[in-house]
DNA sequence: TCCGTGGTCAACCGTGCGGTGGACGGGAAG
DNA sequence: CTTCCCGTCCACCGCACGGTTGACCACGGA
């Protein structure tokens, strides 16, 4: 049996929700709050599996809330329930911990999936986000990337990402055990090659374009 | 109508989606092929909307081939079949465009709803999947972060993100319309601060410290 | 009121860095 | 075999950078 915390500030979501998740054969509703902190205070007492969050709310909102829920040990999961879902909701959701990431206008079969897949300790967000959330992960390494030159040598490719580690000429001579005069020359070339003045800025395409990290 | 092409080496596979897929209404199977290099050559021919993507396939797998089909300009999204979900799979496939991915345990219905999802321009992972990529999502800014010292000033903050950008004192000064010593100044202090050697190493911690990005 | 802090500026000096131009050997491609 | 690329190394020069010390002013809290 799934039991699920129901917080949102509108008395007739709440029942609606409720009507149900109640349902199901498997799910039942330990109970119900109206703003985040009546959901921290309610947490102990109930000892939900699944909490079913809001995040416009009067006093805490469910970000904050969410972030709580997460930080103690309960065990407690977290699927936030939006109605429009903005960049910023989504990722500050995430960032705050929650397992689940829902539109108001989902399906009743979506919710309950939903509530299903994340009691069993894995992830369910809405295709929206998800695309979004895809979205970010890949374009991290595609728009950000000012493409890294491929005509970079083996060689020059070590040595931009020791200079991206914050070493001298000398010390990277130290670590790759040639003379210095070498590395002097491997700098000059990847400078070049990046077109960049000096290797501060060789140091900052070596991070944008992921070379490091 | 969502047109379908299987892309698997293994016939009963191929035989068996092909049977779940043609039973539902909006779903038609347009093809099949039996390795990568099969399915990009049917890919202009047949023009799906889907493309049901097997990983491990001889002459060309499929993260190679769902990397060109996302590249050309067909439109065709990818979905990314497997047995197992290995991290370094989950990562390449979504890296390589691909808009899902599921595993080959996953019932027909979760199949077919993927499908049409995916057809109508979002995207939807396994459950297991979606959660690894939120840790992976959530991780990056907790872990790796060095925590910046926030005993900089407003200033000297400005000047550190400056100098990120690759800037040189000079630059800066213009920049932040100042004399360039009291730059030299800022930047001994922010040096001084973050207990580093040069400009290059402040850098690094501002990236690192994801200051900038 | 005084003092601490943050921001601004200055002069000096040593050095690591970047630019230029060259040299040598080895391996791969032609 | 010759050519080209890569990795290694050298010398010289100019300069931006980093370190040091000291100074002034505005603001706000003790």
């Amino acid at each position: 049996m799934i039991r699920v915390l129901l917080v949102d500030d509108e008395e007739l979501v709440r029942t609606g929700l409720r009507m149900i998740l109640d349902a199901e054969p498997d799910i039942t509703v330990a109970g119900d709050a109206a703003d985040g902190a009546a959901a921290l205070a309610r947490l102990e007492e109930l000892g939900p599996d699944v909490v079913l969050m809001d995040i416009r709310m009067p006093r805490m909102d469910g970000l904050e809330a969410t972030r709580r829920i997460c930080a103690d040990g309960s065990g407690a999961k977290v699927i936030v329930l939006t109605t429009f879902d903005l960049d910023e909701h989504v990722y500050a959701a995430l960032a705050a911990g929650a397992s689940g990431f829902l539109l108001k206008d989902a399906p009743a079969s979506q919710l309950v999936h939903a509530i299903r897949v994340v009691a069993g300790g894995e992830a369910l967000l809405a295709p929206s986000v998800t695309r979004r959330l895809i979205a970010r992960f890949t374009d991290q390494p595609s728009t950000t990337r000012p493409k890294l030159p491929t005509d970079l040598t083996p060689r020059e490719t070590e040595v931009l990402a020791l200079l991206a580690e914050g070493l001298s000429n000398t010390e990277i001579a130290e670590r790759l055990v040639v003379g210095d005069a070498t590395i002097k020359t491997h700098v000059g070339r990847v400078l070049m090659k990046l077109g960049v003045r000096d290797r501060v800025q060789a140091v900052v395409i070596a991070y944008r374009s992921g070379l490091v990290s």
